[in-house]
Order: C-alpha cells, then structure tokens, then sequence
DNA sequence: TCCTACAATGGACAATGTCTAAGTCAAGTG
DNA sequence: CACTTGACTTAGACATTGTCCATTGTAGGA
C-alpha cells in the first residue's frame, strides 16, 4: 500500500474534500484506472463532484510527481499511483489486467550508442503483453 | 525503404484508388503518422477519399500484420508500415519526433519468472525518451 | 460486358479530454 | 473569529479521435 494522500499532504498541497477523495480512491496496488473509473468512483463517495475536476487533479499529481501516466492500452490514459518505485507493466491481452513489475537489469542500457541518433535518452517505457492465468483457462 | 504496396498486393488484397495512396503516403523508414495525418496527405493525392475510409484501411493493414500500431504519445494512435523487422522505438520529449530503433538482446528475457504472475508472455514494446539533438541545441 | 461481393462515402454518434466563466472555499491575517 | 484573497470547483460547451451504418460505387471474376 503506498500512502498518496501523506505524500501529497506533505507537500504542501492544498486539501479540499474533491482532492482527497480522487487521492483516496487512486491509492493501492496495481491500480490503473483510466480518468473515468476514477471519477466514477469519486463520485460513489462525494456525489457532486465534477469530471474537470477529477482531469484537473490527476493532471495535477502526475505534474508533482506523485501519480505517473501509461498508455498501456490504446484507448484512454491510465493513472498508477506507484510512483515511489520505477517498474514497467504487464498487460494481459485478452481482459486488459494490468501487473507492476520489475524487470532486472536497466533496459536503458540496452540501446548501443550507434542507435541513439544523438538523441539524450533519459527514460524508458516498458510494456510487457501477454495472457493472464485466469483468460488462459477460459 | 519498405514496400508496402508490394506486400499487400501479394497477399491478394484487393486493391483501389483509396488503398493505394493510403499505402504510398504511409510507407517510408521512420514513418509513425496518425490517422488524421494519412488523410491529410492522402486527400492531397485523392480530394474524395473519407476519414472513414483511411481508418478502415490502417485498421485492415494491421490486422494483415502488415502496419504496426504504436502508442508513443498518449493521445492519437499512430502507424508504423515498418512490420517485416522488430523494433522499438526512441521518441523525443519535446517535439515528438520518433526513431526506429534496435536495442541489444531481447527485452523479454529481461522479465523473471518471479515477475511474470502466472502470465504467458509472448510480446514486449519499449518506448525510450529523451531529447533529440535539434531541440538540445534550441 | 455484366454481376456481385466487397469497398468507399458522409454524416451521425461515441469516447476521451480541454477550456472557460462564474461561483465557492481553504487557509493565512489581523 | 471574521475577513480576504487567490486558488479550487463546477457545469457545460467545445475539441479531438475514433466508430458505425445505410447508401452508393466499383474491382475483378464469370
């Protein structure tokens, strides 16, 4: 269990009811939800608040640093609340569940110099995609 | 250069003025367009041809195997007629332009047992970031 | 040349995300 | 504790990207 909220509480952040629900409900464990999942849940704890505001949030915690953004599926952005650890994603095919995992080795030293094209590489994305236990037996 | 049109005539596609120049604007190395860029082009070549038409073709093109789908920014799909060798690709953070690039080993390996979940993993897509030599001088 | 199944069209619709103007509120100040 | 102010929230219009469908057109074989 991370602990977004205190990490976004000790930044100083200003605290209103909609921010600390969209903090609560992203918090855990191989949560990816898209910005609608998000707001749908949002909205099941406070019923009033408003989809620019759950966009504003969640824009607002990838901007801090604390939330990070994937792209896993080719559709809507999905929002991973893991941010305190680098890990890439395991998607499975079929169903769409999402894994945290943690490759060995730098996958940053895995590009030779000779295919940078000058380029300054400071970070990688990795998607890993695959079948999950549960679709297999299906 | 790739060719595109060739492979596709080969596979007994059956082939039309609109096919034609969607395949022509999109083939080339280094080639990552969005839809809404293949029309763009393609309406220069041929004023008739519809959106609807170009996203059926870029959507039969890859489910031929013979066009990539890639998701390196995270708001339209774009497409990559590079199939026939895999690749991943390098994206720079400012100005969006996009490598093919081949990085050493195979990235899979690089995913323990232990990480895997129970998973059959059969693909990997990496994305590295960075800065391109054009906007580091800039 | 004619047929017919497949392809293209255009426009409505859907999903996702962004923006704005006006109202509301958290938190520091006195 | 009330006040003030700038930041936050809201609702809904708008933008972008993508899909669907009924109709019209046409490639390629008979």
């Amino acid at each position: 269990m991370s602990d977004l909220l205190e990490r976004l509480r000790g930044r100083g952040w200003r605290m209103t009811a909609q921010r600390r629900v969209v903090a609560e409900v992203l918090d855990g464990d191989h949560v990816h939800l898209t910005a609608d999942e998000v707001h749908a849940r949002a909205v099941a704890r406070l019923p009033e608040i408003s989809r620019a505001t759950v966009y504003n949030t969640l824009g607002e915690m990838v901007s801090l640093g604390e939330v990070i953004e994937v792209a896993t599926d080719k559709r809507a952005k999905r929002y991973d609340p893991n941010a305190h650890r680098p890990h890439q994603h395991l998607v499975c095919a079929r169903c769409g569940a999402i894994r945290d995992v943690h490759p060995s080795g730098n996958p940053l030293t895995d590009l030779p110099d000779s295919e940078r094209f000058g380029f300054t590489v400071s970070d990688v994305e990795v998607t890993y995609r695959g079948v999950c236990p549960n679709c297999a037996t299906a």
